[in-house]
RNA sequence: GGAGGCGUAGUGUAGCGGCUUAACAUGCCGGCCUGUCACGCCGGAGAUCGCGGGUUCAAAUCCCGUCGCCUCCGCCA
């Protein structure tokens, strides 16, 4: 099909932003056609572009040569247009579109390039596989919606910027090609040509740069950078992802979340328009842990863990006595009103239990008021129960009539994590997440510094760079597990979304540290020799914050995949459909790199 | 590394041993239509049922393997 060039036409309006104030004006827009109404010798053109779409009308007794030329057009046609804006008569108004009232009367179109049928409608209400909207990724943005959410992390961007420069910040880059620090996720690694059998790695965050820039004396950094992990993906995990990364000198923790509590407020009242409400309430670890069974727990329903260890510390159903003599706990969550849960489903819930490792679940009805003891409960364990046990436990857990209680007994971490996990579930499964724009924010504060992994090895909770509470720091060598951290997480809607904490600024407490990690000191100097050098040279007291940038726009966006809000993400198996990256290399370059592919095992 | 779900015209689904020449919707192509906006009406084309193997007289349908996508666990300092 024969197009025509540009020429000298330039667009004088986008389509989206006409409205009847412009009536009567002449316009020249030029965009994609997204829906044509062919009504024989009256044709409606829906043109779109970045900011909407308008309707066009060729008239065949209007101007019989525009309108068969119109005709040929299909969707997603460029098109360019000449044209008078209208306004419409009141009959024709569409209430239902922003630029409704308005159409254009070309009197000279272009067809500037053809298109073939795609894939897919581009439209907003699309319902397609998601790997073939990644494969044709350039279509799929041209989805007014994937528009909306790119447009809306540009501006949370540059609100960032704006409010971070305001306040003496400085932006530095800081390198791709760095070195390979060993501890935490695994790396992506870039062979050295020039270096054979060496390797450069992708940071998984600047965290030393970013200490070293304080150490430098500049005082205030933060970078929009991007981070990269080789671990397996989730809907909220991509293996390069974006990081708001920050850094203050001379401050404590209150500063630092006072900042980033009035960053949040500026940036959801500028991008969303909604007033987020400070100071966020603050939680401990340990209260997180023993109150939500989560380090971030979902706020925006109750649902609270109940401890019912002193209830039934004196039970005579020694499940509930025993564990609790031998320090385990017994907790529980209530279901106001949920005392006729079907049996199947009081099942199903117990095997997700034991499938995350507890030894059961136990439920106890209340039909009827439990101040009558046994009578009034239902339960599976009701016959090893007296009286005076049923009335404990009610009275712990507070529950009344028609309630049902969900109880787990065991040692307390355990029993933590499982409840918070069924209260996960539970809160999903009965509907109990309000689905409003509810934003419930809060700090969880004083996580633990290290913890033991499965092999039994000592390892940093966040990293080791992490500054243990100034309370606790004689205790970093005599008890580290005991140790807490002044780390610092902002979680929202049970989303972790920001991660901060003082850092170590001494020498001789990051060797400590390193030591209690099982590195000796040739390791030390290797892994981070060039880090304990500079810690010589006046690293000033510092900490800092890093924000998930793609979690944060998705939240702020209203999606529920932060690969709505990634122009080209990656797939569970962290290919790229559209590239088709990763992709073998020819043998030419694997012997610039000295590189040799080891066949697979078959 | 593990668990689950999905895979059938361009797209979204139905069919789940033989009533199927694989159905429906939408998109696409053609025709008709002067106020549509999910336009409408009529007609048409379009599918090696992800791939490989097996069971069976007979497989989209059952079994095994494999690939891809999604969700979750492990993992993510």
């Amino acid at each position: 099909m024969e197009t025509d060039s540009l020429g000298d036409w330039r667009r004088t309006d986008y389509c989206g932003r006409l409205n009847a104030r412009d009536a009567g004006r002449d316009v020249v827009l030029a965009g994609w056609v997204s829906n044509r109404r062919d009504l024989g010798s009256l044709l409606f053109v829906m043109v779109r572009d970045r900011t909407g779409e308008v309707q066009l009308v060729f008239d065949r007794e209007a101007d019989a040569d525009l309108w068969e030329r119109a005709r040929s057009w299909r969707n997603e046609f460029v098109v360019a247009v000449q044209g008078r804006l209208r306004e419409r008569s009141l009959e024709t108004v569409n209430p239902d579109s922003p630029t409704g009232s308005v159409e254009v009367e070309p009197s000279e179109v272009r067809l500037l390039n053809t298109s073939s049928n795609p894939p897919f409608y581009i439209q907003d209400d699309l319902d397609v596989e998601e790997g073939l909207r990644l494969k044709h990724r350039y279509l799929d943005l041209r989805r007014p919606r994937m528009q909306r959410n790119l447009v809306l992390r540009s501006r949370v961007n540059q609100a960032i910027r704006q409010f971070l420069e305001a306040r003496d910040f400085c932006e530095v880059e800081t390198p791709y090609l760095t070195r390979s620090t060993p501890e935490g996720a695994r790396d992506y690694l870039v062979p050295s040509r020039i270096a054979p059998g060496e390797f450069y790695a992708l940071p998984q965050s600047p965290q030393l740069f970013k200490q070293l820039l304080m150490l430098s004396g500049l005082d205030r950094y933060y970078q929009l950078v991007r981070c990269f992990r080789d671990e397996d993906l989730r809907a909220d995990r991509q293996p390069e992802f974006t990081q708001l990364d920050l850094e203050m000198s001379f401050v404590g923790i209150e500063d630092i979340c006072t900042m980033v509590e009035e960053l949040l407020v500026q940036l959801f009242h500028r991008t969303r328009g909604v007033c987020v409400e400070t100071p966020f309430p603050c939680l401990t670890y340990r209260d997180a842990m023993d109150r939500y069974g989560s380090d971030k727990p979902d706020l925006r329903y109750d649902l609270e863990i109940v401890d019912l260890s002193s209830a039934v510390r004196d039970s005579e159903f020694r499940i509930f006595s025993q564990t609790v003599d031998g320090g385990g706990s017994v907790k529980g969550l209530v279901l106001p009103g949920g005392a006729d849960t079907a049996r199947s489903r009081l099942d199903a819930w117990e095997e997700a239990a034991k499938s995350w490792g507890a030894a059961g679940l136990i439920w106890m009805a209340w039909d009827g008021n439990p101040l009558e003891g046994a009578d009034a409960v239902r339960s599976p364990v009701a016959k090893f129960l007296s009286d005076a046990d049923v009335r404990a436990i009610a009275r712990g857990a507070d529950a009344g009539a028609g309630d049902l209680l969900l109880v787990v007994a065991g040692e307390r971490a355990g029993t933590n994590r499982i409840l918070g996990r069924l209260r996960v579930q539970l809160a999903e499964e009965l509907d109990m997440v309000p689905d409003d724009d509810r934003l419930e924010f809060l700090w969880i504060t004083e996580p633990p510094l290290f913890e033991t992994d499965d092999a039994g090895r000592m390892t940093s909770v966040h990293h080791p760079f992490t500054a243990p509470c100034a309370e606790d720091e004689e205790l970093v060598d005599a008890d580290p597990l005991a140790v807490r951290s002044a780390g610092f997480d902002v979680v929202l809607n049970g989303v972790e979304l920001a991660s901060g904490s003082m850092r170590i600024h001494r020498q001789n407490l990051q060797q400590r540290v390193f030591s209690v990690l099982e590195m000796d000191e040739d390791i030390q100097r290797e892994r981070f020799g060039f880090f304990l050098d500079a810690l010589e040279y006046g690293l000033p007291p510092h900490g800092g914050i890093a924000f998930g940038m793609d979690r944060l726009v998705m939240m702020i966006a209203g999606e529920c995949s932060i690969r709505d809000v990634i122009a080209f993400p990656k797939t569970t198996a962290a290919r790229d459909l559209m590239t088709r990256a990763p992709s073998k290399i020819d043998r030419e370059q694997l012997r610039e790199l000295a590189l040799k592919i080891q066949r697979e095992e078959s």
